[in-house]
DNA sequence: ATTTAGACCTGTCAGC
DNA sequence: TGCTGACAGGTCTAAA
């Protein structure tokens, strides 16, 4: 089954959805979609996008940046943001779909949508990420493609594939790819007054990066978080795109989970330990220089720095 | 023009 | 056990 860990997704975590999906369902046909929380389908109207998804074929799966995209047959492409709880599950054939909840208790029915029920001879339990379905694509060999949200912040849109570069207008380059050159990054940060924290968070600048792995950047280049962006020398800068691409390959490297067996790039071997080195290590030793790691808040999010490693934040008032 | 609070949502966990 | 408040990895919008 895919997804069946809740992972919160930045971009490694989706590449890693967007591989497991090529393999499990391009080629396949949706035959028709349930969606049980409107407000998931962002565009186009409810109505419009089930009469036009219901028979098409996937052809494809990619990634741009945190979102996930499918394109379909007739020319269109789904674009799925999972923000901060979405996920895809996939169940075999012969599953049910029970929607009895909604009738019988609609209160509950509102966080929880419907239940679905394994072949009567299958004895495993699946996990319960199936009560947060809020949109089933059911697909023509019988296999449900579920896309569950408990907190239902995730958002699917269907576009004319004519329109993606319009969709993404306001998205930077993918960090993963050559248009993210280290001159393209220079040239983002030139005259941009914001910290180093907000501006590797922001998807203009680059796409995919999230709270985790802004962090685990700027760790990685010895950078202040709250360190002005245009403050920064060539050589950081060169260090900080390294950092951004490092992070990244890593996390992908790792399945797509924050949370692994590792071994670093920055020191020991782990036994069976995450492979973040700051993100929620608050209070624990800095893996170069053992002093204690700090949480602070920077734009309303929290962030995670080893002050003694990190500390040139001073060239940001010079400069 | 930027920064920031508020909104969107539900679950979990610490502390009383 | 039950309650309360803080917090969660994202992003948009409106107000300061």
């Amino acid at each position: 089954m895919i997804g069946d860990e809740r992972i919160m997704p930045e971009l490694p975590e989706v590449e890693y959805t967007a591989r497991q999906l090529r393999s499990a369902v391009v080629g396949s046909t949706i035959r028709e979609v349930q969606v049980f929380w409107e407000r998931t389908i962002a565009h186009p109207q409810l109505s419009e996008f089930l009469t036009e998804i219901a028979g098409r074929r996937i052809e494809g799966v990619r990634r741009r940046g945190k979102f996930l995209l499918l394109d379909l047959s007739g020319d269109l492409f789904l674009s799925i943001h999972r923000r901060m709880t979405g996920n895809f599950l996939l169940l075999p054939a012969d599953w049910e779909i029970d929607t009895r909840l909604r009738e019988s208790d609609p209160l509950a029915w509102k966080t929880r949508g419907p239940e679905f029920h394994p072949p009567a001879a299958t004895a495993v339990s699946y996990s319960r990420e199936t009560s947060y379905c809020r949109v089933c694509f059911e697909l023509a060999d019988g296999r449900y493609l579920l896309f569950t949200d408990p907190r239902k912040f995730g958002r699917i849109e269907l576009w004319p594939r004519v329109q993606e570069e319009a969709v993404f207008a306001n998205l930077g380059p993918e960090p993963l790819s050559d248009a993210f050159t280290v001159e393209r990054f220079a040239q983002a940060l030139v005259g941009r007054r914001t910290g180093l924290k907000q501006t590797l968070l922001d998807q203009e600048v680059v796409a995919g990066i999230g709270n985790i792995y802004a962090d685990e950047a700027l760790y990685y280049a010895c950078l202040h978080p709250a360190r002005r962006a245009d403050s920064l020398t060539p050589s950081e800068i060169r260090i900080l795109h390294d950092g951004i691409v490092t992070v990244l390959t890593l996390g992908i490297e790792h399945g797509g989970t924050s949370f692994n067996d590792y071994r670093d790039l920055w020191g020991e071997a782990g036994q069976n330990y995450n492979h973040v080195r700051v993100y929620r290590q608050e209070g624990k030793p800095c893996g170069r220089c053992n002093t204690l790691i700090e949480r602070i808040v920077i734009a309303q999010r929290s962030t995670h720095f080893c002050p003694h490693c990190q500390r040139t934040l001073v060239s940001a008032i010079t400069s």
